[in-house]
DNA sequence: TCTTTAAACATGTTCGAACAAGTTAGGAGC
DNA sequence: GCTCCTAACTTGTTCGAACATGTTTAAAGA
């Protein structure tokens, strides 16, 4: 738990009571100032825990007007359908990669903005098709960087079906303490729409994973261009009963 | 715009050096007490532009350590990160909804590929565009779809800050047992090309978010259309899940 | 040389105070 | 009754100051 500091109790006071129905949604929050009175602390202790309720989406706040309550919810917890980390990470089953490039490159300026590495570390980048196993539809375009000392695993061209950074754990002994998987929509170059079969321009679904070691240092990541109707990225979630910390 | 308040100022002033190569990735910032002196402002108002850097991922403090710059990225101006699987339900926060469309509509074929919902029952539709609070900004083409006996909630403009499932669940008694996040990749119709501000055709995320009751039955289906740039779904993943608000 | 400890340093929290800027309600004037 | 404007209220920004708590460095001791 973390150390409870005033203007973390008064959150938490606060969302009790909104919780509680104290004050209903839809209501105003009693002022600044008259919450500083009654806790008997200062504005600015006041002012950081309404940020934290605003920040958790509890109430909206706006210059001059009063202090408005939006939702009594508590945060829920979710639990994946899927096996942890596993599947989000995971390309979809029966593809292969039918590997286009393959070369030893610097983080140089560009590239930093995606691999969010010092620029002038060594890597080594694989660009590739990747195809359905049985239809031989090209699914995607990909881009997977390295850290240099992994590349040996450039017989990856035999091993083709399996995961990257999956070789790289077994390999090197080395553990995913943390991933980021970012999405975000762009559009195909002349080089890439022509490799896929699709209109130059036409829109693509960029999946972007980042796998970091315990120091949080990136090891690999890998980027993915499909185009549309090729791919779609699907998450369940079930509510799972809220426990008290 | 925004009115240039000293602390947003400063933040810039921070952006700036840090992306023109004055502080590299990986090195630390100046002292809050040296940007004090140098800049001749009040701490108070060095940690707020110090917080915002902190907030857009640019920069990681940690008390006790000197803060670090971690990224150099133009910010995606509206990227959204999921700590908690439950965030994924949200929409961006400091956002709101402007309705252009409130009607009444049977799901028939076409909108059950959606709706994932029988044909012929009775939904209510809002169509809206969802705005960036401060800069009100387009962010992106919202179709809500609730089931009929919930319509009552179309007071929703006056609340349009809160997410409808949150408010559907309040007023209703109902609770959310599963949700479902879909994503891909797909481009603009020429109507909402242009109350967004894009080109007809241009690629667009669309994430879809159905949320289910206990009985496996959905009972709120939002669609949202975000343009290329606006919008980037991103999720972290730790393989020792620790978290609390 | 290595380990331990303490001082120096950096960020985090809290108080008090004042003015700026946006919102709202009530009163004046029509 | 209606509109317009001001006064009162509310949140936003900024300064100055002090102490708390976590990190790092460098000196002291083994």
């Amino acid at each position: 738990m973390k150390r409870p500091v005033l203007y973390r109790q008064i959150t938490q006071n606060l969302l009790h009571k909104i919780q509680s129905g104290v004050w209903a949604v839809g209501e105003n929050l009693p002022s600044e100032q008259y919450l500083c009175k009654d806790l008997g602390v200062s504005r600015q202790t006041v002012r950081h825990a309404l940020k934290s309720l605003q920040d958790s989406g509890h109430i909206h706040r706006q210059q001059g007007a009063p202090t408005k309550v939006i939702s009594k919810s508590q945060p829920r917890r979710f639990s994946q359908s899927f096996n942890s980390l596993g599947e989000i990470l995971n390309y979809p089953r029966n593809t292969y990669r039918q590997n286009h490039i393959e070369e030893y490159i610097e983080c140089d300026e560009s590239l930093q903005r995606i691999l969010q590495a010092p620029i002038g570390s060594a890597w080594y980048h694989i660009g590739a098709v990747r195809l359905e196993e049985e239809s031989n539809l090209r699914l995607a375009w990909t881009d997977i960087y390295m850290l240099q000392q992994f590349a040996k695993l450039t017989n990856l061209n035999e091993h083709s079906h399996a995961m990257v950074y999956a070789q790289i754990e077994e390999h090197f002994g080395i553990s995913i303490a943390q991933a980021e998987v970012e999405i975000h929509a762009s559009s195909f170059s002349k080089k890439h729409a022509e490799l896929l079969g699709v209109a130059v321009g036409a829109p693509s679904l960029v999946v972007v994973r980042r796998y970091f070691d315990k120091e949080g240092n990136p090891f690999e990541i890998s980027v993915t261009q499909h185009p549309e109707n090729r791919y779609t990225f699907k998450m369940n979630l079930r509510s799972t009963p809220h426990h008290e910390n």
